[in-house]
DNA sequence: TGGTCACCGAGTGGAATTCAATCATCCTGG
DNA sequence: CCAGGATGATTGAATTCCACTCGGTGACCA
């Protein structure tokens, strides 16, 4: 799901799914620009209704310019997808940063803040939930969200000396999974986000992945059937 | 209440859906013939792909004839999605009639089993992650999701003596919102479903359950910042 | 001034949706 | 019991909408 792809390298390939690279300047300002325009009609129309003439005229273009740089309608959504998971990363970096971390659990605080901010600021952020059901083999979302678990799982052995493993990446993905639910739960209908619901989320992850550690899941497995 | 509460009453109300109601026999038919043709193509071309001409061939209708019924593509998406809620619950009731439950998570797990259940045998049955973001009241995904929460805790709350109130209802759409999630994961590839991840959602729901009566959760929350 | 780069927007094709005509079933008076 | 009108049900060609193409035009550069 959306979560996915914190921090990683391969911002280049993500791009592969524009027609041609710009050469002259006013083309990036062009490729912008059409996301700018799709993140607003998402915002306004939701991300299954936007039509490309959308796009074009909210960005001041035609048909043919937005087919110029995408090859095709879900290719755009796409590119606003990989922005959005960019800036995301870049935000999560920068709460990182700016957080005095006196525990694993405050990094994993920081990725939720940085999603419930985006989701506020961001136009269009929603689209983090994108999910193409089709074989689109690159910006598969699942792909995504391991990609994102194994790097976040590097980040918590690394800095906190939680023990690196399988078991610790399976145990990410779940977590990704849970939180992307609940987040989208709590901006489904609230613009804002529901804060109970984003309060929760955040208990939920710190109990899941401390239980990881902690004999409460043993104690209620060894009782289990 | 007894265990069928959890069917809800409201059955009637979610054929509101349908422009005409059926009045001579044949358009019953002809109506579950619809959903059923749906449900197969659903499952091979995915719910994006559907097409009403396919819908209408499948069926051995014509085109109008799925028009009369419904008055947009997603309308049938979402009869069929509803149609799935509805034996997801009937699978519930029979789950829970046909096992000898000595504590509450014995139900919690028949409703983990009756969905991955229904999730192998029941064709298309992967349409109840179907989200329709768009301004549509009726059918909502969350307004289910809340409905069954509601349900269920009734069924616990009666069965089980668990202590009634918004905080078991909104615990238990917490849960529901993770178990979706972490099944729908489990189903993303593989058809009959990551057993890891099944296995998972069961321990991560009773974890979390379990948690709002242990001291657990609270002693964490006391050392929250 | 020739060669790309960018852009445009009418045109094409396929899928969604409509609707007037037709068929099937029910109902009622004789 | 049956004719035959009334109403439900079905049809599929016509229409509309939308994604996507492509030949033509101007903008930049060398």
């Amino acid at each position: 799901m959306s979560l996915g792809g914190l921090l990683g390298e391969e911002t280049g390939a993500a791009l592969q799914q524009v027609r041609t690279e710009p050469i002259q300047q006013r083309s990036a300002a062009r490729l912008s620009g059409l996301l700018d325009a799709a993140a607003a009609v998402v915002d306004e129309v939701g991300f299954d209704r936007i039509t490309t003439a959308m796009i074009a005229e909210r960005a001041g273009a035609s048909i043919g310019t937005v087919y110029r740089y995408y090859p095709d309608r879900v290719a755009v959504l796409h590119a606003l997808h990989e922005r959005a998971v960019v800036r995301f990363r870049q935000r999560v970096v920068d709460e990182l940063g700016a957080s005095t971390l006196t525990s694993w659990w405050d990094a994993v605080d920081c990725v939720v803040t940085a999603f419930v901010g985006l989701y506020r600021s961001e136009p269009g952020f929603r689209i983090v939930n994108f999910d193409d059901r089709d074989g689109a083999p690159i910006a598969d979302a699942v792909a995504d969200a391991d990609f994102f678990a194994r790097r976040l799982a590097e980040v918590l052995v690394n800095e906190f000396d939680l023990p690196a493993g399988d078991e610790l990446i399976f145990r990410l993905e779940v977590a990704v999974e849970m939180a992307d639910a609940l987040l989208a739960r709590a901006f489904h209908t609230d613009p804002v986000g529901d804060e109970r619901f984003i309060a929760e989320c955040r208990l939920v992850l710190r109990n899941y992945l401390d239980g990881f550690y902690s004999p409460h899941a043993l104690s209620l497995l060894a009782t289990a059937s």
